[in-house]
DNA sequence: CAGTTAATTAAACGATGCGTATCGTTTCAA
DNA sequence: TTGAAACGATACGCATCGTTTAATTAACTG
């Protein structure tokens, strides 16, 4: 509340800008994306279902990719892995996030854009690595260190592991699309730890 | 060149396609392919650099996607999986596969687009999975149930397992890009058969 | 060689999206 | 009250889409 005015930076005066356009906007991206993808969505669509002049939309983002990255931003976020001193607790939970990130709607459009538009949009990709990819990885591999060093992985190659956990996750949560999740972080873990469960 | 005359079946006579430009339009969706991406690529552009109007494209392809997808026919297809009697011999020989056909670049795009645009081209979707994904799936699948029945294998979730192969070796070549392939094969069937090198 | 047939071409169609620009209006700060 | 910036509406010129038309061209047939 206290702090809607941009008074405070740069901003002399003026009209401010509407809170409610910009709310508006991304949820239209937001209702957009789910119905027709990231390659089908066009500005004049934003538009039009956010009630707004084409001109506000170019007016705050220049890209495309700029605006679904922002309009998803909470939907693709991805915490940290936690160090409750238990590995196979830790690694059990950043699993789980990841599981829980690729299998939102939302998350696997805009992802899977974020990949692919890597060639044409560099600037998306790179935004989504270092925002949402990167992040993640250094606190997982950290995680990973921490039980090599306590004795609890024997596995050398641990940048090998972390694509495996990704890669597979990924695989079966956004490739295959089939809600074939069962098993998927225990049968994980077993990779990670060695196989005591031969479920 | 007997059968160059498709008369003997229901074409009575007339002019005949011509190979020529059949050649020349497929010719250029590589070629543009590989400068522009899948999305970026128009029917357009295929006829101008084929040489070609784009009547002549409608008239035989009826999508981008089945157009495409004949165009890289043999840039994506990937051989079944050997049965030598050597459970690891074979899944060496499954995994070199995977990353050979990963790593060509025309694959790498025909293989994003075809996944990426499954909600909205789904016919180019099903063509692509019933032609190269599934036919090298199951033999890969047979090959670790003939590992398994050898008791080469102790992991139950065969499923699992391709998910592994095919999710790890995708991320590695296809999400990171980077050229990180090394290892990469010994470190999965380090996964698959259980670890005896420490690499 | 003439005739048949269908492939191919060039051209234009209406639709749609792009990114930009303009205009009058609205909102807030000084 | 005045100035500055955002806003909604609208229209522009350009590009490409997928489709259709009529005319031309080429290969086989008798």
């Amino acid at each position: 509340m206290s702090d809607k005015n941009k008074n405070s930076e740069g901003r002399s005066s003026g009209r401010p800008r509407s809170e409610r356009s910009r709310a508006s906007i991304l949820a239209a991206v937001r209702k957009l994306l789910l119905k027709d993808g990231y390659t089908n969505l066009t500005m004049e669509a934003v538009a039009r279902q956010a009630g707004v002049s084409k001109a506000t939309i170019y007016r705050w983002w220049k890209t495309k990719g700029e605006l679904v990255l922002e309009a998803a931003e909470s939907e693709i976020a991805i915490g940290s892995v936690p160090d409750t001193g238990d590995s196979r607790a830790d690694m059990d939970a950043a699993i789980s996030q990841l599981i829980e990130t690729f299998t939102r709607p939302l998350a696997s459009i805009v992802i899977f854009a974020a990949i692919t538009t890597g060639g044409s949009d560099p600037k998306m990709a790179q935004i989504f690595r270092d925002q949402f990819v990167y992040p993640w990885r250094v606190s997982a591999f950290e995680a990973l260190e921490r039980a090599r060093t306590r004795g609890d992985v024997s596995v050398q190659d641990l940048h090998f592991l972390l694509d495996v956990i990704v890669g597979t996750v990924f695989q079966r949560t956004l490739v295959m699309k089939e809600p074939m999740i069962e098993g998927l972080k225990e049968n994980l873990l077993g990779v990670i730890f060695g196989r005591d469960n031969t479920t």
